[in-house]
DNA sequence: CTCTGTGCAAACACTTTGCAGCTAA
DNA sequence: TTAGCTGCAAAGTGTTTGCACAGAG
């Protein structure tokens, strides 16, 4: 059973990482032991690492791994729109007392955040068992991809 | 008919202040001029500006105010809930290659970030305006406020 | 062979912390 | 009067950049 589980998995990994270089041959990116290593690491996880911790688990099997690597290489992925950045930004802190509803389109490529509104996305509901729990302030619906100037 | 726009407009934001002031009375806060100015600013800007911004912003009207108080500002606007950090967060990044769905609600005092599996969160529709123009490959819902520990 | 990717180190940007003086309550 | 706030300076954290060498295509 446990070993039956582990099998599958390994199957998806291995299906993940098949697709993963057929992507970095059609975007003329090269396939390097580094850039696998962390996009593999990536995927074995469900927590939301930072580079940091991508770097120590990563290093484990590839001692000789930098962290720049690891940051650079995260980047990538991130454009490559096979990873995403959950939190934080980098980027300087940017603040909104507007409660006004609105939502946010952030491109990939260029990092700009692009302003919508569509209105039923206000209208969305916090989950009873959520709400519960919580005191929800703020809700909204975030997207992220591509504009329109960096699609191409 | 510009001039009643304005008038409407000071009026909301001195409704806006006197509230302000009531919660900073209730949460024990001080009445301070900057405070009141920097939050003046804030409400008074649709664009989602960054702690510097605010700063230079400020400053017009209160040459003697530092970068830091706006900063220090800013961040107990966000804790009572008053203002939120709409982009980047200071802490470092993280990342996520898991394309399953889940969303986050991130506490604004502890800063924790909750994940949480809400069904029908997965299946919100990207408008088809933003679909023609964007090429979105990451939707969630994102959720704010306390966690059951800090909202007390 | 060529050009991207890597590793190292230095530079940077933004945020946080410590502390003395100030001020709202 | 006094607890909290502000301003200044320094330290800290995470990210980016420049460059020479290594390695994938």
């Amino acid at each position: 059973m446990r070993e039956k589980a582990n099998a599958v998995h390994k199957r998806q990994t291995e299906e993940s990482m098949a697709a993963f270089r057929a992507k970095c041959h059609k975007m003329g990116l090269k396939i390097t032991p580094q850039r696998m290593a962390v996009y593999q690491a990536l995927l074995g996880t469900t927590e939301h690492p930072s580079a940091e911790t991508v770097f120590r688990r990563v290093r484990q099997a590839f001692p000789t791994i930098s962290l720049d690597t690891v940051n650079r290489t995260l980047l990538t992925l991130s454009e490559m729109g096979v990873a995403f950045v959950v939190e934080g930004s980098g980027d300087a802190k940017r603040f909104d007392a507007n409660l006004k509803n609105h939502q946010h389109f952030k491109c990939l490529k260029c990092r700009r955040i692009i302003d919508f509104h569509h209105e039923p996305f206000d209208r969305i509901e916090v989950p009873e068992n959520l709400a519960r729990r919580f005191t929800v302030l703020r809700k909204t619906v975030y997207l992220e991809g591509f504009c329109d100037s960096c699609k191409r």
